[in-house]
DNA sequence: TTGACACATGCCGATACCGGAATATGATCG
DNA sequence: CGATCATATTCCGGTATCGGCATGTGTCAA
């Protein structure tokens, strides 16, 4: 019985499954910039950013599998917009680390009453 | 005189100058993580995440040259810390967007309101 | 139906990135 | 000093990603 091979290629979660992926790359984050006053037809985004109109159609591809924009076809123009809950993995990830460093500054505080209480003491 | 040539590399920010791509990487969020309960010398990380010395290195080096990391020299172990003070850039972003958010659920509402005041006065 | 418009997709070359293996550096200990 | 431990760095092959260009798809208008 031949023995399974494992992918060994998983260096980097793919960029259309990874929120983090999705907005690394500086263009992306103009076009969800672009976004940000509203919906707004791909044609309009070609040309308040100056990027040429496959890009930005492959970029909205990549902001749209991961959930961040949402399309709408109206004719033959597809107004994209926002969708700010996806932007929930951001904030949980800050959070943790927010309520991480609170919790060290909390226990620091702790620490220094205690040195102050022993000090009192004496 | 020749013409200079210009430079047409500027594809992606570097990932050594830009938090964004710097957490992009699913292996270096892993080694954030590992650090958040405080300093940890780099062997420590090596077994807490399952991964090659080499590897953990290498994304200290990246997480350290966006500030996200610093160092301390202990005899010959070197210990990592967090530095959460360099996620602001990513606070900023993402506070746009709340922000924005807010403001159109604000102009939505005082619409809504003028509907309303609209309908009262019938 | 034909053509024009708005957009998406496929293909390509160049580049960037990742991980493994081997090796270099630097501190400690005997 | 030589050996060993802890970590950093270098080299390399494989792969992912990006942007440009050309082309495909679907919609409207005449």
């Amino acid at each position: 019985m031949p023995i399974p091979e494992y992918d060994r290629s998983v260096a980097r979660a793919s960029t259309t499954s990874d929120v983090f992926n999705a907005i690394a790359d500086m263009h992306r984050r103009e076009v969800l910039d672009a976004l940000i006053d509203g919906e707004k037809a791909v044609g309009a985004i070609v040309s308040d950013l100056s990027m040429s109109q496959p890009q930005v159609s492959k970029h909205l591809r990549v902001l749209s599998e991961v959930g961040l924009v949402r399309c709408r076809a109206e004719g033959r123009r597809r107004l994209y917009r926002l969708e700010p809950a996806h932007l929930q993995p951001f904030r949980d990830w800050l959070a943790k680390y927010e309520r991480a460093l609170n919790e060290r500054l909390d226990r620091m505080d702790a620490y220094l009453k205690e040195l102050q209480r022993q000090g009192d003491l004496q």
